[in-house]
DNA sequence: CGCGCATATCCTCTGCCTGAGCAAAAGTCG
DNA sequence: CGACTTTTGCTCAGGCAGAGGATATGCGCG
């Protein structure tokens, strides 16, 4: 029998709600998933067309802001579960991954659909003040793991941030690839058929997926200090103040307010309205919109600064 | 009859020689391209084992560094000519591309294939001093083409450097599009079977391999600023005066010597060897080789100042 | 109405990094 | 040896980012 060459579309839709970075996941048999759908060249004429149509089919929600992140090719990416997207566990399942984002996360029509927080799955990718952290000290298991090996060391302590660099929030995957190594994440065990250990962090996901997402999850942070992404994630008028958190729970971390500020206002990239608005007891802030200037596909993002905390 | 879906390959295999960025070609009917290879389920475990398979048949090349860049789905990519990679028309052909760093340039073994400069087909990439600059004003060409479209003309200023935030090299894809899209390559007119206007700039490619080598070349122009990729392409040893001339070459602009040896320095990326070496009738040079640290996946990279020249 | 409170907004100060250039060191060439 | 070239070390000024003080403008309450 002929091994067929199947293309899958994974996307990982992206939002802010209530201050919070969530993501649209599918429930599966084998627990909680990215929507994932087939390519048939034959009804479609682009990946990204394919992507819409059908996460507007299952959902009932409409893709905004797309952009693709990676090919996974690699055989045994689905092994040893049963291939999910096709059912023939002959066929070559070669996955796009895309990151879309939206600006209001509205409610999904199908039952199985649901918002749901990034921390879940990546609770050490978050800091910011009044957040649950991971409780156990991840860079003390991974140094001790990588203890002797010459390579892997400063690989940690670089992902990590233990160096003079300091932690980069867009290395999310080199990250959550260190852990799946040393074992950290239950996918590892799932995987390899091994025994579980005590030691594991975040919820895991179906195949590949939590990997997936740790690719958008860099490539968003990245992406919003050299482009302005940010604004697909915001609705048409908001306050600094919103623009402030959304960044912020992007990040995974605070930042100087009065200094964002200055850099948002410096950077033409938005313009006050007439209105205002009172929403939080203090004095009303002021709505701001996206300019046009922020539409250009090259127009540069924010000036943000990097995490200045600890990690351990 | 069934359409099969098929897999290609293609890979931008890039070094620096004699001071000067260049790519691997194939000489095919059509004109010159990129190395590509199609993809057998049944015989390759990776696209990046596969990969390595047909340029290392092909060329007798190893590759070293391969990162994926993009995988291009569209269909009648390929139109109007006849499929390239199966001959099969009617195959649907989705192809990956990726980007690999050679850091010594050798002669391939086949007739066909030969590196080529990067400002054969992107003379206006290239600001560096001595250097043959386009001899058009393609700003000019590009405003008049844009004017009055309220969208297209902040593109235009944006990606060429004429808003407040100056050239930046990483945008080499953004360039390329616009001028597809206002026709001032030779492609858009190939593509659309229209006439060629007087007013092209820069060598075609087959297909769309022009457009993918933009990608690349934005992808390491940016990826030098935050990975140590530059390493790749330079041998074991080198001196600062080289590291810099290659960084001058991908960049596309000439660089402050003694900042950048500063920058370089205080990066702890690379190390001073015992030994130097006359090469330029000067001073002797130290040569220098990269350290530990820069073969962590998530170190990161040199900082290099932007482009203070005008374009026009 | 005046007061305390909360948030938004404005402004200042300081240290560090970057851009720019002078100058010495260490060779070659004639 | 003197002119020239390139490497290497060093200084200095301007600008920007981090940090935080101070003011503005609303609310709720006595």
């Amino acid at each position: 029998m002929e091994r067929r060459l199947v293309i899958g579309l994974n996307v990982v839709l992206a939002a802010v709600r209530d201050g919070e970075p969530v993501v649209l996941c599918v429930k599966r048999p084998g627990g909680w998933g990215l929507p994932f759908g087939r390519f048939d060249p034959e009804d479609h004429r682009t990946f990204e067309l394919a992507l819409r149509d059908f996460v507007e089919r299952q959902t009932a929600l409409p893709l905004e802001y797309v952009e693709q992140l990676y090919t996974f090719g690699d055989r045994g990416r689905e092994a040893p579960r049963a291939s999910l997207v096709s059912g023939d566990e002959a066929d070559r399942i070669v996955s796009v991954g895309y990151l879309a984002l939206s600006s209001d996360a509205l409610t999904p029509s199908l039952e199985s659909a649901a918002w749901r927080r990034w921390s879940t799955f990546f609770p050490w990718e978050d800091h910011r003040e009044g957040t649950i952290r991971s409780s156990a000290d991840i860079v003390g298991q991974l140094r001790q793991w990588a203890a002797g090996d010459e390579a892997l060391a400063p690989r940690v302590d670089v992902a990590f941030g233990a160096g003079e660099a300091g932690w980069e929030e867009e290395n999310a995957l080199d990250r959550y690839e260190l852990m799946y190594e040393a074992r950290l994440v239950a996918e590892a065990h799932r995987d390899r058929d091994g025994v579980e250990g005590p030691l594991l962090h975040g919820e895991a996901m179906i195949s590949d997926h939590r990997r997936i997402l740790a690719t958008a999850i860099g490539r968003l942070r990245g992406k919003l200090r050299y482009r302005s992404v940010i604004f697909k994630l915001m609705g048409e008028e908001f306050t600094l103040r919103e623009l402030q958190e959304s960044v912020e729970a992007i990040l995974g971390f605070d930042i100087h307010t009065q200094n964002f500020r200055r850099g948002v206002e410096s950077a033409n990239l938005v313009e006050k309205t007439e209105t205002t608005v009172q929403a939080t007891g203090g004095r009303p802030a002021a709505l701001y919109r996206a300019t046009g200037l922020s539409e250009a596909p090259a127009a540069t993002g924010l000036a943000l600064p990097r995490f200045r905390g600890t990690v351990l």
